[in-house]
DNA sequence: TTTGTAACAGACTTAACGGTCTGTGAGCCT
DNA sequence: AGGCTCACAGACCGTTAAGTCTGTTACAAA
């Protein structure tokens, strides 16, 4: 059982080297060789434990870039405030690691979602199911709110998630390069603006 | 003077499939040879009218990507009406073409700056440029509907410009694929609401 | 008509990449 | 101890890319 615990770390390694290359680089821009000789390892290895490079993307998308996903913007929404300011909370804080990282790249979701949304990759379809699970969680939490009288019944929550996620995909893209800490201010001015607007309000009662 | 029309229409040619191309497979997935196959054109002719492949996108960006984003994008926001119903036609409108386009691959300046954040190329900056007189037009835009008195002198218009253009670029990302009506329409319902919202306190349905 | 030059054609070079294949040494099983 | 398997090494292969170089042809000025 050595061998096992062997071959798990190595295969770790590769996928926490790889997704680290292929977020700075590009997938296409970065080749099988430019991962292995980081770790000094050779293509044997490599082609030992992974059947191909897409494969090898797959398993990342599903042992790391999941849970970082997760992680950063699922489940930070789960708080005990109201709705409305665990989502501020949640992206004001997944953008500030954006921030005050200096070798920030964007978004990893929405980077390889406009890398593999041109042809037929069968990837894409695991990049959209993690998105998928932050936009339902983001429903269902609006949803709540707007049951526990935080949020108006006004408001379209699946609408409303698709608008927040478009706009955060957006913003990471802007952020990428220069003036991070400028356009993380003005988005979250506005997103607060736009989510507070939803907010129940007493003097808006229909 | 015959040769020098010859010229430029060839290079017209090659830069309209070109752009064709590496919007719908991206930059790096575009070889030379896909684009003058199309054209049944020859590596000689290509390099006798362009010294290398940046070279040649950088003409395509400065000789039709600027102008299609100002077609799209800019050049509508000047209209009759007062700011806010131009910024949600002109939007609405760039959906629509998206929308019924069966080939659609994304807002072609989010694709390219995807694709060229990663690295040290000189490209993303004529790509930056462009996003930048959109802003800036957006920004005199919002201002102007403030003095105007159509817009709440509340309105930090440098942040709406940017969380527009954001929402903007992430939609478009997320519509790619399937879906495509149902994004727009959702979207587009809450960019109303926001802008509504910024409108000067008059009664406004919605 | 001659001659020079612009507009191409296309074979060739060089390098990189994904993937294969054969080999090798260390450790576990019997 | 002897064999066997697993983790890995690295040479090798086929393909494809950007870019070069040597033509060849058509037209325009002289």
């Amino acid at each position: 059982m050595e061998k096992n615990r062997k071959r798990m770390e190595t295969m770790h390694r590769m996928r926490a080297k790889g997704l680290e290359l292929f977020y700075q680089k590009g997938y296409h821009a970065t080749s099988i060789d430019d991962i292995l000789k980081e770790l000094s390892l050779s293509k044997g290895a490599f082609y030992h434990h992974f059947k191909s490079k897409d494969d090898f993307f797959i398993s990342i998308i599903q042992n790391i870039i999941m849970q970082k996903v997760y992680a950063l913007l699922v489940a930070p929404l789960t708080q005990d405030k109201s709705p409305i300011p665990s989502i501020i909370d949640t992206i004001d804080n997944a953008l500030k690691t954006a921030e005050h990282n200096g070798m920030d790249c964007g978004f990893i979701l929405a980077n390889f979602l406009n890398e593999f949304n041109k042809g037929d990759n069968e990837i894409i379809q695991y990049l959209r199911d993690i998105l998928k699970v932050w936009e339902i969680n983001l429903i269902s939490l609006l949803k709540k709110g707007r049951t526990d009288g935080h949020i108006s019944w006004s408001v379209n929550c699946e609408e409303a998630a698709t608008y927040i996620i478009a706009s955060y995909m957006g913003i990471r893209t802007m952020m990428v390069g220069n003036n991070a800490k400028i356009m993380k201010y003005q988005y979250m001015q506005q997103l607060k603006a736009y989510l507070y607007a939803m907010e129940q309000r007493e003097e808006r009662a229909y």
